[in-house]
Parts: structure tokens; sequence; C-alpha cells
DNA sequence: ACATTAACTAGACTGAGTATAAGAATTCGA
DNA sequence: TCGAATTCTTATACTCAGTCTAGTTAATGT
């Protein structure tokens, strides 16, 4: 019987404290809701918070961060080809096999509550700065494959924009909804057919 | 002689607090200054750097707001056509309005001095909400003169990204700098004639 | 039994941002 | 000239996210 864990036993965890603060969200808005709040309803102390997330408004993006990290992995998966246009259809792969993993009962709180919450400053800005590590993740991978730098980051943009409509989509499909790589693939398909058409 | 004033004059200006704000990031870096630091440089009270400046970031954005302001204007005067055609060429000739009047010496601090600064989340963040509002002003012009939701949306992220290339090149150019609307032009041209193609 | 490891906690602190009441400096009008 | 109106400044208290530290707790390994 061999144990797997040294050390004192966890008595939270990242999902926890999520649940915790998606439902006081919901009660009193994001801004109304300090991090003593979730603390307390979790039933853990404050500074236990932070040893789970960051910032407070990292509970929000625990799906989005997990699925850039994929996307980083999916991307790795592909060699140099020296070839740009084939960058594109291998980025396209590999944002349509992240988005598949994401079914249809898993789509993030952020993108269905939305209204809900309240607008604060930081909350917009937390979600800009991963648009802007997505964005620069798509944009490293088109430059290694040797997509000149401008058109590795136009192209990059362009693909943000239609990931983020396609999110939104999926988001208010409601009870029709299917994967998220369908509509994504709907979405980006004009723009990768755009950019293909200017790199060959 | 009339008086063009009423009510107690200013002893301060955004100007001035800007000035003050930018010597003591060079001194010892944007997180290391505090609102105090700045205050007590401008000669002023802490309170009185709020009655100019929402928050502390802000200092760093003063023409990029008021170019995203003059963009607004400018894009007012088009009046709508219905050709979202002609619609990509009147948003890129307002574009090179705007940025021809930013002449070879008004480049932003912060283009010129981004590595000495300090790299903190809420710099980004505010750079980025920026950019998500001249993005959303692109868009929502394109969309009032009949391009798709979606079309408006990828091409306003293309023109996004080619104009930050633009700036950036400009930052860099040093002493064999010119108007930023030569940059511009040349970084935006291949993005209005790839969605012009898709639009016809 | 003790050492090591990992998780939790209370409490103090920092600094950005908010709010308020009072004071200060000007112009206007009776 | 004086009081009212207007505008700007200030000191101060406060909130709260985030940082840090020393000590406690709960587990495994030797």
């Amino acid at each position: 019987m061999a144990p797997t864990h040294r050390g004192r036993p966890p008595t939270s965890s990242r999902e926890m404290l999520q649940d915790a603060a998606f439902e006081l969200f919901l009660e009193k808005s994001y801004p109304k809701t300090t991090i003593d709040n979730i603390a307390q309803r979790a039933g853990v102390s404050r500074a236990t918070f932070f040893n789970y997330f960051p910032t407070k408004s990292d509970v929000f993006w625990v799906e989005l961060d997990e699925a850039l990290e994929a996307l980083s992995v999916e991307l790795r998966q592909h060699s140099p080809t020296g070839s740009p246009a084939h960058a594109l259809e291998a980025l396209r792969a590999s944002l349509l096999t992240v988005a598949s993993s994401m079914g249809a009962d898993r789509v993030p709180f952020a993108l269905t509550q939305s209204d809900l919450l309240g607008n604060t400053g930081d909350l917009q800005a937390s979600a800009l700065t991963r648009f802007s590590a997505l964005t620069a993740v798509m944009a490293n991978f088109l430059e290694l494959h040797r997509t000149p730098p401008a058109t590795a980051r136009t192209t990059a943009y362009a693909c943000l924009a239609a990931a983020v409509s396609a999110a939104q989509q999926w988001a208010d499909a409601g009870t029709t909804r299917h994967g998220l790589d369908s509509y994504l693939n709907a979405a980006i398909d004009p723009v990768i057919r755009g950019f293909r058409g200017a790199l060959t």
C-alpha cells in the first residue's frame, strides 16, 4: 500500500474555491464579493485563497488557461516545415483539437454569466491579458514556420477575433449547443482561407 | 478685460503630473513609484493626482486616448454608404489622418521607454483595454457600413495588429523617424487589400 | 520519537483607489 | 465692499487586493 501524498493533505481545491466564488458572484456581483467572502464560503482563510489563485480575477479563467496550455502543447507537436501555408492548417487543426475537448457541458462560467457579474476594469483586463497571450502563442508558432512577423501578428489577431466570436456563439446556443469546435471552425475558416491566399 | 475663469485657479495640470511621473518612472521604475511620489514631485497632494487621472497607469496613455477620441471624430465625418469596401477605405483614411497629426517629435513615452519601466500587469492591462476600445471603434464603424459583424470584428483586430506594429517601428526609428502615418500605411495596406478582396 | 514535507493560519503591512468635509482662491453681482 | 457662487486643494479615514512572515497542523519517512 504505497502512500501517494506526503505532507499535510489539502482541505480545499481550486474547484472548491472557484465554486464558492461563482456562487457569490451570482448573489452579489463580482465587485461586491471580497476575497474574505470567498474564503469563508469555501471554509478556508483568506491567505489560503492566494495559495490557489494569484489574483481574484483568476478564478474566472481556469478553463481558458487550461485551453491555452493545451494549445501550446498541441502546437509543439507540429515540427517546423518552413511552409507558412502548412502552418496555418496546423494552427487550425490545433485550435480545433483543443476546442473539441471542451464538450457541450463545459462552458466556462465567464461566458454564460457575464451579464450578471458587474463590469470592472480588472476583470476585463484579466481577460484581455489572456487574449494577448493566446495571440502571442499563435503568432510565435507562425513565425517559427517562416511567416513574416507582421503577417504572423495580423493573422494571429484575426484568429483571435474569430475565436472570440465562436466562443460567444457557443455560449449563446443554450440547449441546442454542440461542441465548440464546430462554431470555431465556421468562424475561423474565412480567416484561414483569406490569409492563405495572401501567403501563396 | 473679461475674466475667463471662475473659481480657484489650478496649481497643477495633467502635463505637470505626467512629466513628474515619467521622471520618476525613469529614476526608479513604474512599480517602485507611488502616487505619493508623483504628487510630491509635482508639488500637490496625492488626492489631487486623482483629480487629473483616474488611475496610476492612465498617465501613460494621454496621447493614445487623444488619438482614440480623434479617430472617433474622424469616423463620424463619414456618413454611411452601405458599402463595406468604401468603409474600409474610409477607415484607412481616418486612421492616417489621426496618425499624421502625430509629428515626428510626439512619440509617446510609453513607446520609447517601455524597456526601462518594469513590466507589471496593470500597465499591460491598461494598454490592452485601450487596444480593445480601438478595436471596438473600428468594428462598430464597419458594422455601421453594412459589414457583417464577424467580419467587422476580424478586420478590426487585424487593423489593430497592423497599427501596433507600425507604432513599434515608429518608436524604433530613432533619428531617421518620419511621421507615423507612413509606417501605418505600409503596415495596414496588405490588411485592407486582403479584406477588400473578401468583401467583394 | 523525531525529522521532513506540505498546507494552513493570523496578523501586519503596503499601496491603489474612494470618499468626505473643510479650507482656500478666485469671479460675479448686489 | 461683501457675500454668494464656483472651482480647486487638502487632510484624513477608509476599503480591499495583494504580499509577507512566523508559527501551527497534519501527514509520511527513517
